[in-house]
DNA sequence: TGTTACTTGTGAACACTTTCGCATAGTTGG
DNA sequence: CCAACTATGCGAAAGTGTTCACAAGTAACA
């Protein structure tokens, strides 16, 4: 139990981690494994047997308790808390970042935003005021930012990541399409939705 | 050959993709499994493996030629040509995906943009005017589009979604948190950057 | 031409994932 | 209280994915 999770295990956990806190919403209280199998696009055996490597969490006959499922598998991923992120570039992409509430429903609370545009610094983008870019290193230091997301131009992403890099970040979430150069200790999430989409296509044309 | 790929090489193949459709705008005619394995995350032996496996595409002490394996990797999974996809929400998300050049680069032509407020629609998003959400379904036929892109806000998702079916999708994207209920043969896919990042998280804190 | 440095392609071993089938346990309604 | 139904948990087997180690090709340069 105090190994680490395979890559595939870690990820499906998170998804059903997303599924049961939009669960919650909605209002049911328990699900089974055939109703998150079928928003989590797997398999309802392989949600069964992801979960009972941990423990036996649900009910026979009935499902899983959704509060306490959450509690769970945030318990499993040790990311229970809330986690301080920083977003550069406050365009159409970032504003629609930092006023989404995606974020905040697991966790993530957005504590700084950055733009070079002058006319942008000192505008609100949902609850925050847009910072200069030019201070990214050092607010994100001092706010202890663990995740920096990437919303600039293509051309300015280098500079955003070199810049998030310097203020001692290691997780990069880089929404551009452009390959990011960092060193070696720093992980790279790209979100392409293109990407996805070839990939859906293909068990669509076959 | 006539096979179907398994999803994770399928998954695979649509990020070497990514990455070499970006690094041939970079410059570089050669690219090395290394090189690949690096911005892709994933083993270099990986990376060769799941090549390898369709034929012999690289060159022994020198890597592979970007331009064709590009060519061959789209070979392999059918999808070399355009692809018309709709988007519905024209708000600031909407704004970026449609202005976005991720998209076009990978053969998909964004073909119509919908949203429900008045003061958007004949308004322009990118090359787009906003057209009234009221003619997805029809105009969704009318221009053979395969693929649907769902920016609105979470409550008016599942009714962007049906209007989407209605017009005889069965690929969704879906942008917002909303758990959708769909016909079974219509697939959602949820680009929700909160899932990966619990998921990037648990890495980092163990 | 010979040497050095590089990089692919693949056999073999091992680890992980996925699925089936079914025993087991809880629920509901008569 | 019993019968019908539902849904979990898990043994076992088959299928995939991942990594190592290395032979074999290619290039560049002295
Ligand atoms: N992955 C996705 O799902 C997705 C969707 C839409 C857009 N995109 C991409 O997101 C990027 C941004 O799109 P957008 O529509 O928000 O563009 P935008 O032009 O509206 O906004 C970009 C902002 O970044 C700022 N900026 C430029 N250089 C900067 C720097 N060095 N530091 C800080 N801020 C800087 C600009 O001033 C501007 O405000 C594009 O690359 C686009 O392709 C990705
Ligand atoms: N997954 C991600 O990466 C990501 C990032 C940012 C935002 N989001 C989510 O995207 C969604 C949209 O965000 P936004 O900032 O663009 O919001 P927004 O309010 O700027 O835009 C939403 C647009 O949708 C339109 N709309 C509402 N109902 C509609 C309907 N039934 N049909 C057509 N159009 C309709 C509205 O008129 C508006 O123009 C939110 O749910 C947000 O949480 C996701």
């Amino acid at each position: 139990m105090t190994d680490r999770l395979t890559l595939g295990v870690a990820a499906r956990l998170s998804t059903y981690l997303r599924v049961l806190t939009q669960y919650r919403k909605q209002g049911s209280e328990s699900i089974s494994s055939q109703e998150i199998s079928e928003y989590a696009n797997v398999n309802p055996t392989q949600v069964r047997r992801d979960l009972s490597a941990f423990g036996k969490f649900g009910k026979r006959g009935v499902g899983y308790d959704v509060k306490s499922l959450t509690s769970q598998i945030q318990g499993i991923l040790h990311t229970g808390g809330t986690h301080t992120i920083a977003l550069v570039g406050a365009g159409h992409l970032g504003s629609a970042i930092a006023t989404s509430s995606i974020f905040k429903e697991h966790g993530f609370r957005i504590a700084a935003a950055f733009d070079i545009d002058e006319d942008k610094v000192g505008t609100a983008v949902g609850d925050l005021t847009v910072e200069h870019a030019d201070g990214i290193s050092a607010r994100c230091r001092e706010l202890g930012v663990v995740l920096g997301v990437i919303a600039v131009p293509p051309e300015s992403a280098q500079m955003a990541a070199e810049a998030l890099v310097d203020g001692g970040l290691s997780i990069l979430f880089n929404y551009t399409e452009t390959l990011l150069d960092v060193p070696e200790d720093v992980t790279v999430h790209t979100i392409n939705p293109a990407e996805e989409m070839l990939y859906a296509l293909y068990f669509y044309l076959t």
